[in-house]
RNA sequence: GCGAAUGUAGCACAAUGGAUAGUGUGAUGGCCUCCGAAGCCAUUGAUCCGGGUUCGACUCCCGGCAUUCGCACCA
């Protein structure tokens, strides 16, 4: 029996095809397959409703009709039935979730299943995206794993993904750090830890330039005369980055996050003088108070609400680059997508940014590629407040990590102090810089959300520990056993499921398809999360309700199929999220 | 002032316009001679307010309210 990965989309078209063996009218019906309430099904179709409803025919009756034409094949995978108002039911048969269990046995085999959804696009994802000259503290966090998630979802998907890290090392933070170096500086400071003496530079000057219009002054010519390449400026702009990239790199390193490009804003530096050529040329940019500007007439707060392109002292600022760069990607990478991963905050930037992309795009002739901007929200504190240090400064990115997996360390200890420190030091680092990364994705990336470090590293409810604890649950079950989870003979014969907590839990297992679809059509990783906690929280009621270790052969096989390719499921989106998974805990 | 995001049990969070709004925590009561109780089962409790669209609204539209954020040379 073949049996898609993705089993909706087969059904989807089979409803199409009975829509017109039916006879209903042709392009007036969709079938809007839904996931279904486990009660009353694995898929609905409620299409019968809408369509029903506009031509005054009764719902139940195109039901009918419907049902009566579905092709052999969906009778034979599925149980149908009609319910209600006119819904259409599909329940999946035991033997269909057997051969889907079958089929897809290994990462490979997912993989290759799901290959067809993004089969051929190019995306470029532009995340993390740092300012030089500073630690990176936990406002970046939620770039950087939300970024990395999608990347990988989308990779795992089909999609070639292009990783650029476009740093912030052009801005108007230079012309402060050269002003702050010129006037602050303290060289024994610099010698000890350079990025912390450049940070404190910088600090220095923004206070100073707040209280002095003559400092605000001397920093802008700074950034200038390192636009226009002096070479004392530039010489120190170099050291910046240097400094920054080497600390930044080791945290990534820790993050399991590879970028293919760290092409920040100065990449683009003698790519913005054709910018604003092509946007003064096609009548789209103007000047205004000695700036160039975009105005969206037709656009309610943008008609006025001026996107700043060039400043008035002729300084290049992030709509520049950030212009420049959407040309980049689609002529140098061939995107067909470009996803920025910024926060909230940036929203009116970015639809400017879109805005202006669309109208120059059109008025050159080029391409236009998908554009998403992935929004995500505040880190707040236990208080409701951004989170913070209790002397008020931003927490450390390093710091939080460190925190992160000292704490999982004390709790592994506690629950295992039988195994060896370096397994538990080990252990740690993954439950504790999981619990992190897993808290981040978990929620809806459009809200706030609150941090809290009793809450991430809970073994209860939807965290990181339970769903790993789930994972080595099983892992133990195949030590017992002495097989490999991925020996296949562990599950020769395997039959199809029989007990209510089998069944349950191969549907939840068939359903791995439906939420890829859905956490990338969304780029919304807590999709998966969810879905991934489910699947935990069924094998865990399978598993105190059917002994898998039993003497019946036949039982046993069956049992240990759905242990395996729960397992399989489980690490596999686990790690698409960049969690590590482990073989005991 | 204009705009955006958010508003769901005491608290923290789910719900691509579908059927009885899910889960964790808390509280209460059960389940280990049995594969890891870091677990499982059961009871308890909620859609900010007012209109509208729809066969059907937490979801879409309009008007309020609340919180957070953004709005001419930071990114």
């Amino acid at each position: 029996m073949h049996v898609s990965f993705n089993i909706a989309a087969d059904l989807e078209a089979a409803m199409q095809t009975a829509a017109f063996t039916a006879g209903l009218e042709p392009g007036a019906f969709s079938p809007e397959l839904r996931p279904a309430d486990p009660r009353h099904g694995d898929f609905q179709a409620n299409g019968a409703l809408g369509y029903a409803k506009s031509r005054q025919l009764n719902p139940r009756a195109v039901a009918e009709q419907l049902l009566a034409t579905l092709p052999r094949a969906v009778r034979d995978a599925f149980d149908v039935n009609i319910a209600g108002p006119g819904f259409i039911n599909f329940r999946l048969k035991p033997a269909t979730l057997l051969a889907w269990l079958n089929a897809y046995d290994s990462a490979e085999h997912l993989k290759s299943g799901a290959a067809t959804f993004y089969s051929g696009r190019h995306y470029v994802v532009d995340y993390g995206s740092p300012n030089t000259a500073k630690q990176m503290h936990v406002g970046h966090i939620r770039s950087i794993i939300i970024g990395e998630a999608i990347c990988r979802l989308l990779e795992f998907c089909g999609a070639s993904v292009v990783r650029d890290n476009h740093l912030g090392d052009w801005g108007t933070q230079f012309g402060k750090i050269l002003y702050g170096y010129r006037h602050f500086l303290d060289r024994d400071a610099l010698e000890r830890d350079p990025l912390e003496e450049f940070e404190r530079l910088y600090k220095a000057a923004d206070l100073a330039c707040k209280a002095d219009p003559g400092a605000l002054e001397e920093s802008r010519l700074a950034l200038v005369r390192l636009q226009q390449g002096e070479p004392d400026a530039v010489a120190l702009w170099q050291q910046v980055n240097q400094v920054s990239t080497d600390v930044l790199k080791p945290l990534y390193t820790l993050l399991g996050v590879h970028y293919d490009h760290f092409l920040g804003e100065s990449f683009y530096r003698d790519k913005v003088g054709q910018v604003y050529h092509e946007l003064t040329t096609a009548g789209i940019a103007e000047e205004s108070q000695g700036a160039l500007v975009v105005f969206h007439p037709e656009h309610p707060r943008f008609a006025q609400q001026p996107f700043i392109v060039r400043k008035s002292d002729g300084a290049s600022n992030y709509a520049s680059t950030d212009l420049a760069t959407m040309v980049y990607r689609v002529e140098h990478f061939a995107a067909d997508g470009v996803i920025i991963v910024t926060d909230t905050r940036q929203n009116d930037h970015l639809e400017q940014l879109w805005l202006t992309t669309r109208k120059w795009f059109a008025a050159t002739g080029r391409r236009l590629p998908e554009f998403h901007h992935v929004t995500f929200g505040t880190i707040l504190g236990e208080d409701g407040k951004a989170i913070k240090t209790r002397s008020g400064d931003p927490i450390r990115l390093k710091a939080l990590l460190a925190e992160a997996e000292e704490r999982a360390f004390a709790l592994v200890t506690e629950k295992s102090p039988e195994l060896p420190e370096t397994e538990r030091r080990d252990i740690a680092n993954a439950v504790g810089l999981g619990a992190v990364r897993y808290a981040d994705l978990s929620q809806n990336r459009s809200s706030d959300y609150i941090f809290s470090w009793e809450k991430i590293l809970s073994f209860e409810g939807n965290t990181a520990p339970y769903l790993l604890y789930a994972v080595t649950r099983i892992q133990s079950i195949f030590r017992k056993a002495g097989f490999d989870p991925a020996d296949a003979a562990a599950t020769a014969g395997a039959t199809g499921p029989e007990t209510a907590g089998e069944i349950t839990l191969a549907r939840k297992l068939v359903g791995f398809a439906t939420v890829l679809t859905l956490t990338t059509a969304q780029l919304r990783p807590h999709f998966l999360c969810t879905y991934l906690y489910e699947l935990a929280g069924e094998f865990s009621t399978f598993y105190v309700a059917d002994k898998v270790i039993v003497d019946d052969p036949a039982v046993r096989a069956r049992r240990l199929l759905l242990c395996a390719r729960t397992l399989l499921v489980l690490e596999t989106g686990l790690n698409l999220l960049g969690l590590r998974t482990l073989a005991r805990m």
